[in-house]
DNA sequence: ATAGGGTTAG
């Protein structure tokens, strides 16, 4: 402000129109000097001319006195447009987007106001930014019926109003109809069909780019690497970088931090490598957005020395980077690396947030460390990180390994107070948490109100009713997905075809087999004959589910010889149990679970000389038997049972309770099924050893800690033993309990003293 | 007066 105007503008008598008459520049007056030259204006006693009250508002906008704007806007006797424009404009640019459209429409309604072509790309833009599509619609009928459409700008934000709210061809045709398509709408075009993963609209969109002679630019570029990495279509990302390369445009870190991640999923780690020297070639090694993907990329990769090499040369530490690395010990396994990486970001200074959080709760929790998982959300939440709709899906499958239904349950109700319940991710984990905690309607009463679904929700819950061996329910499910239109996926058919194979459906179940390729255009994979040779063997048809094996077009693995010599031993088939047992003790030599069936298989025959032959073979293996173990929560605090173990604290109570049951058991005639042990005794030293079994262990517990009538929940790290079966069964008639056994391979749901599996397991 | 891109958790 000149020093002129100065003088003039601080005595008291100056009219707003001698400033304006001196070309003063007022844009650069503070906010005092501002209100002063309000008041000074309404002191004269002149009604505000819209110009100069225009001028006011831009100036209260600037430092952010909306109210004092709104306060003058209103008292402005015949606004014009352009006193709206201003304030809607600022509200846009801060993104204040609400504000901006409720201006908008008060200028329309209340003052009838017709809004220029200035004005309405701020408008399209609040409408994008709040991904409000109906207002947005609203303006573009305005602007097609008053004219305005032919404006190059109010296209350009359209099409970007299109894009952001997902509708492409609307996106399309508003550019199609521009005179004057500029790169700017067109490379977000581009961007938007790679993003949606419609790769070629999106190639041949950048091809008429060039023919239209609007030269591609670097964000043209970018936006196409990226949007083909978003939509998963890696190897497109890269072969645009490479083009790219070839087109001689440099890139730079966004155009590297794009690419990467789709290298890391391809898992082409020269490739990867080459980009990481392109990198540093061009200036971008330590870019900070290009250390996280690199360390991503060489976690993808396999390549952790890399990867750490990466993270420990990086000059500042960044939190990003630290989840990549904790997230990439994760994926290879290594997670006491995940842990320790993850407590030291913790001791120091950075701040952990949501993401670090999520990672080393989703590491344990899919590593076996489901105790360490439910720690550590507690901790998340003590240390004021909000968990969010990623973390409860991460979450919850350690609920559900160990059945903790009142952890799952109080996960569920979190997620319903945070409003995050609606999501597929979250609905397909608390279908699988309920199901594998043995509440199989609670997971069905999920799956029913889940408001949308995809083929996770659906393969979720057949999964789970497969698992507790409810055939019917699983084939209902089915056709009603087939209604809503869901098409099946190969998870499907196996739910489908082990439902079948739990509950005997044999013949519905080979249909299924032969449907699955000719109708649905799924080629069976190894796990369908697995079940397929279960289905057969359950049915007691050995011989055809050996020759399934014999002519399958793979070569058989374990899971498929395992399912012949389970089968045998149901049906005691000797001859085809030995040649089952023999191609799995070459294919897992060091699985002493192999060893363990047969000997039991034998043992039932009471051939003891084999059964002592193979144990002999163990025990040159230095192979022991994996030890029986068993979950059970009670009272919110999960209790963990070993076979044989004696020391929990309430042994001899257990002890006292189960000599009783025995008792009891034997009075109504049930006797101990004492070809489950494997060793060559006495009656009665059996009896003791199948005593100590983990999954009697924890009923009996249950039983002694929870109330009348309730229901025991237990979880068993290897099949149930058939003595246990028989005993269990017999408890849940003898104590009025209901009973959930969960073994490595279904439910059983004990009731009435008789069991879901029907004694086929 | 309008408009463009990137990392880490499922």
């Amino acid at each position: 402000m000149s020093r002129l105007a100065l003088r003039v503008f601080e005595t008291h008598h100056c009219p707003a129109a001698i400033l304006t008459s001196l070309h003063i520049n007022i844009t650069t007056l503070s906010l005092p000097q501002t209100r002063q030259l309000h008041a000074q204006i309404l002191r004269t006693g002149l009604s505000l001319d819209s110009h100069f009250a225009t001028k006011l508002l831009s100036l209260y906008a600037h430092h952010l006195r909306f109210s004092e704007a709104n306060t003058l806007l209103n008292s402005i006797q015949n606004p014009h447009v352009f006193s709206f424009s201003t304030l809607i404009h600022a509200y846009s640019k801060l993104t204040r987007f609400t504000e901006a459209i409720l201006l908008f429409s008060r200028m329309i309604i209340s003052h009838g106001l017709v809004p220029d072509t200035r004005l309405i790309p701020s408008v399209i833009k609040a409408c994008s930014g709040l991904d409000n599509l109906r207002i947005g619609n609203q303006v573009h009928g305005f602007c097609v019926t008053s004219g305005l459409c032919q404006d190059s700008f109010v296209q350009s934000s359209l099409v970007h109003l299109y894009l952001k709210c997902s509708r492409l061809n609307y996106a399309h045709k508003v550019f199609d109809k521009m005179s004057h398509p500029d790169v700017v709408s067109c490379s977000a075009l581009v961007s938007g069909y790679a993003r949606d993963g419609r790769v070629n609209e999106a190639k041949m969109l950048f091809g008429r780019m060039v023919e239209l002679g609007i030269e591609p630019n670097l964000v043209s570029w970018n936006g196409m690497v990226a949007g083909f990495n978003q939509s998963g279509h890696c190897l497109e990302a890269v072969k645009v970088f490479r083009n790219m390369h070839l087109s001689g445009f440099k890139p730079d870190g966004t155009t590297i931090s794009s690419v990467l991640p789709s290298v890391g999923e391809l898992e082409d780690l020269s490739v990867g490598v080459q980009i990481h020297g392109y990198a540093y070639k061009h200036g971008v090694g330590s870019d900070k957005w290009v250390v996280c993907a690199l360390i991503d990329m060489y976690g993808k990769c396999s390549s952790t020395m890399e990867m750490s090499q990466v993270f420990y040369e990086m000059s500042q530490r960044d939190l990003g980077a630290c989840n990549a690395l904790i997230s990439g010990f994760a994926r290879n396994g290594l997670t006491d690396d995940a842990l320790k990486a993850f407590n030291r970001v913790r001791s120091q200074e950075l701040k952990l947030n949501v993401v670090s959080w999520t990672s080393i709760i989703a590491c344990c929790s899919q590593h076996g460390k489901d105790i360490e998982s439910l720690d550590l959300f507690r901790e998340m939440q003590l240390s004021g990180v909000k968990p969010n709709a990623v973390t409860i899906p991460c979450l919850l499958p350690a609920c559900g390994n160990i059945a903790a239904l009142m952890h799952g349950k109080a996960t569920h109700g979190f997620s319903l107070r945070t409003g995050i319940s609606d999501s597929v991710y979250v609905g397909s984990a608390l279908i699988d948490m309920y199901a594998n905690c043995g509440r199989i309607h609670l997971a069905r009463i999920c799956f029913d109100r889940m408001p949308v679904r995809n083929i996770v929700c659906w393969n979720a819950i057949m999964g789970g009713y497969a698992m507790h061996g409810n055939a019917n329910e699983v084939i209902e499910i089915f056709h009603s997905m087939e209604k809503s239109n869901q098409k099946p996926d190969f998870i499907t058919f196996t739910s489908l075809l082990s439902a079948c194979s739990h509950s005997g459906f044999t013949d519905q179940g080979e249909q299924f087999f032969n449907k699955m390729s000719k109708e649905y255009g799924i080629k069976p994979r190894i796990e369908h004959y697995a079940c397929l040779v279960t289905l057969l063997g359950r049915a007691g048809k050995l011989n055809e589910a050996y020759s399934t094996i014999e002519n399958m077009p793979f070569e058989p693995d374990a899971c498929v010889w395992g399912a012949l010599l389970s089968s045998c031993r149901v049906h005691n088939n000797m001859k085809l149990a030995e040649v089952a047992a023999d191609k799995l003790f070459e294919l897992e030599p060091n699985n002493p679970g192999n060893y363990v069936l047969l000997s039991n298989i034998y043992a039932n025959k009471g051939l003891w000389k084999e059964v002592d032959r193979v144990r002999d073979v163990m025990k040159s293996m230095g192979m022991k038997k994996n030890p029986g173990c068993s979950w059970i929560e009670i009272k919110n605090k999960v209790h963990m049972l070993l076979a044989g173990d004696t020391s929990h604290p309430q042994m001899i109570k257990i002890v006292e309770k189960m000599d009783n049951l025995g008792m009891e058991m034997k009075k109504l005639g049930c006797l101990p099924v004492t070809s489950f042990v494997l060793q060559d005794v006495e009656d009665q030293e059996k009896e003791h050893i199948l005593c100590g079994h983990s999954e009697k262990l924890a009923v009996v517990l249950g039983l002694l800690n929870t109330p009348q009538g309730s229901t025991l929940q237990v979880i068993k790290n290897l099949r149930i033993c058939g003595d246990c079966h028989g005993f269990i069964k017999f408890v849940s008639e003898f104590e009025e309990r209901e009973i959930f056994v969960r073994d490595t391979n279904r439910f059983h749901h004990f009731k009435n003293g008789l069991c879901s599996c029907g004694d086929f397991w």
